[in-house]
DNA sequence: CGAAAAGATGCAATCGTTGCCACACCGCGG
DNA sequence: CCGCGGTGTGGCAACGATTGCATCTTTTCG
């Protein structure tokens, strides 16, 4: 440690003791000249490619440390045509379940000293397409996305930028993808109100063309075709993200269809089924059965607990990084599709019809 | 649209009809060449920046929506010596709070047209600092953090990257800062609960040496010197992050202590308060009352329903983008320090002790 | 009418890193 | 002793956008 006593001396800015102002970052330049050799030579010592005798290697290691040498993520990026960076656009941040899929996506990226760049591109098209010719611009290693539209995924594969399709499913082009068995879950839930005995149950989905809504709604289906019931289409409620309305439309079906159970397709419908229930003072299991999909921490903390379908979230966004890490790794290999599946949690929200009807 | 038809001609590799692979990014030089002008005019026609005649200028435009252009931000950014990112770093995705907080930060960058490098770093310093050190890398713009060292802070001062600290504060070097009245939270709650009559009231506090835990304690203090009662300090009990026996230890308080209420300095604690009360069959506001910290889904939505010291997160935020947006766009004004008041929800967890002590 | 100002453009350098290429050593086998 | 691989090393040209400067053209106005 400083053993070299002229070491400071070469330094052209008094950047040792007194801290202040370095302003300009160090180069590699700078710590080929503190190292007296070029500039090559310090980029092969840095970063192990080429050779590089053992005295120069520890020299220009010894002087980055020294120097508080960063390397330039940009100078870098330009020349190789290819960052460290993963752009990540998810619907909703405030959503605790986009919130945990960002998590397990992070999680993964930084194990692997990748950047996480995220978004949260509120489901509108024009925004999410706009976020893809940043990450374009960025020079984004991949880009992770829970798809509101093609266009945005086209558009990064055009142009050569791995995508990961997480939750939903709507590339027109050939791309990884990672998603929950959401028929299997509408099936699950389904399913289980039917075994306790209802028959007419209401279900709120969210009014899209996403493959989650869709999925969700043929598990709903087909439960009710394998237990041999009728779907009344009545019963069957399609409502928009963030309706204003979407509680009185709740309500609405409580008392024009009078279902006995309802099945609520994601935890915001069934924070609002909840509510609504709550409000008109309907015993949960007693007076309607309800069913929600996502295993958000309320949903075991109120009482009666609620009884949902429970994906595995976290686990979700790891699989998507792991996918897009594995692509970056092998850009040839076959798109994967990882399909996880869902569980059911029986809590106390659901219990036989107390007036069967038919 | 396409008038110009010898525009597909001159282009060197077909990009237009097929949609195939054009894998070299299209660059200013490309579209230069399109429109019969040099790099410079052309990067100060999209810029908009220095003279550019109109019919030059259209010619420039066209041609860049034309071939699709996307600037290379690498490139910008290593010229311009800054980008237009910005480093987030929270301690916990997965923690409701923080995630809000990343939302809010999001939107506000978003619409300024930042982007987000959002990291989770488990409150450990060793990773603060590795990410304090990424963000220098990129040359980022700014850098908003929840501090759990002030190493990092420093470091990225000192090499002149803006640094705002969000939540806690704790950073040695000058800087801005947005936080929550902390002591001003604890007061709220802790005199709310004196007012219903209690006198050994336990505090669940994170064991950390941060700012809002000690403000938190310091209000808790105030409030009781307020109304002329002595602190009884084996009723302080401090907790680590996700200490697996917080549960036992909380239960152990309970016995040994018999405090009459429990005020739970943060979601996470009042969490673990409220499942070890729900185990052992003690009812809230009748046998214990209950306050907590931050005003997360569950706690309305349990019966009874928490009384806690609500904070506005996603505002909390937009105030720290803010603060950033503004020292980037004057670096020169004075450090700001903006202080968000918390304001007290009672709900039904809170209630007069039923058999009040001394 | 001529000079100065404004308008418009291109050249070339620059940002920091990487990687190709050439060169310079070394010892060794032919 | 020549050449040949194996080692090290430095020079130089990219990567793509920006920008100061020089150049050239057009106005404008005294």
């Amino acid at each position: 440690m400083g053993g070299v006593a002229g070491c400071n001396v070469s330094v052209h800015e008094g950047s040792g003791l007194v801290g202040e102002q370095p302003l300009r970052p160090v180069t590699l330049a700078d710590i080929a000249r503190e190292a007296g050799t070029s500039a090559s030579t310090a980029s092969r010592a840095l970063s192990g490619r080429g050779y590089v005798s053992p005295l120069a290697r520890v020299r220009l290691l010894e002087a980055a440390e020294r120097l508080g040498y960063v390397p330039d993520a940009s100078a870098r990026t330009l020349k190789q045509r290819t960052s460290r960076v993963v752009g990540v656009a998810v619907s909703d941040l405030g959503n605790q379940f986009y919130a945990l899929l960002a998590a397990g996506i992070e999680q993964t990226l930084r194990e692997a000293d990748y950047q996480m760049v995220l978004v949260s591109d509120n489901s509108d098209r024009a925004q999410e397409l706009s976020f893809a010719r940043t990450f374009l611009a960025m020079r984004a290693a991949g880009v992770i996305m829970t798809p509101a539209d093609s266009a945005a995924a086209s558009l990064l594969a055009r142009n050569g930028v791995d995508v990961v399709e997480v939750d939903r499913q709507l590339a027109e082009v050939p791309c990884d993808a990672v998603v929950i068995d959401n028929e299997e879950g509408g099936r699950l839930a389904t399913a289980h109100l039917l075994e306790l005995g209802h028959r007419r149950i209401g279900l709120l989905v969210a009014d899209t063309d996403w493959t989650t809504d869709a999925g969700r709604l043929a598990g709903y289906r087909s439960a009710h075709a394998g237990a041999g019931v009728v779907v009344d289409e009545r019963l069957i409620l399609p409502i928009a993200f963030h309706a204003p309305d979407a509680e009185q439309r709740i309500a609405a079906l409580l008392d024009k269809q009078a279902p006995t159970a309802i099945f609520a397709a994601n935890n915001q419908l069934a924070e609002h089924a909840w509510k609504v229930l709550r409000v008109r003072g309907l015993r949960l299991a007693q007076d309607v059965s309800l069913v929600g999909f996502d295993d958000v921490a309320w949903t075991s903390m109120v009482d009666p607990g609620i009884t949902v379908v429970a994906q595995p979230t976290i686990e979700l966004g790891r699989r998507a990084a792991q996918l897009l890490l594995r692509r970056i790794d092998d850009p040839g290999c076959e798109p994967g599709f990882e399909c996880l599946e869902p569980t059911l949690v029986v809590r106390a929200s659901t219990a036989p019809p107390t007036l069967a009807t038919t």
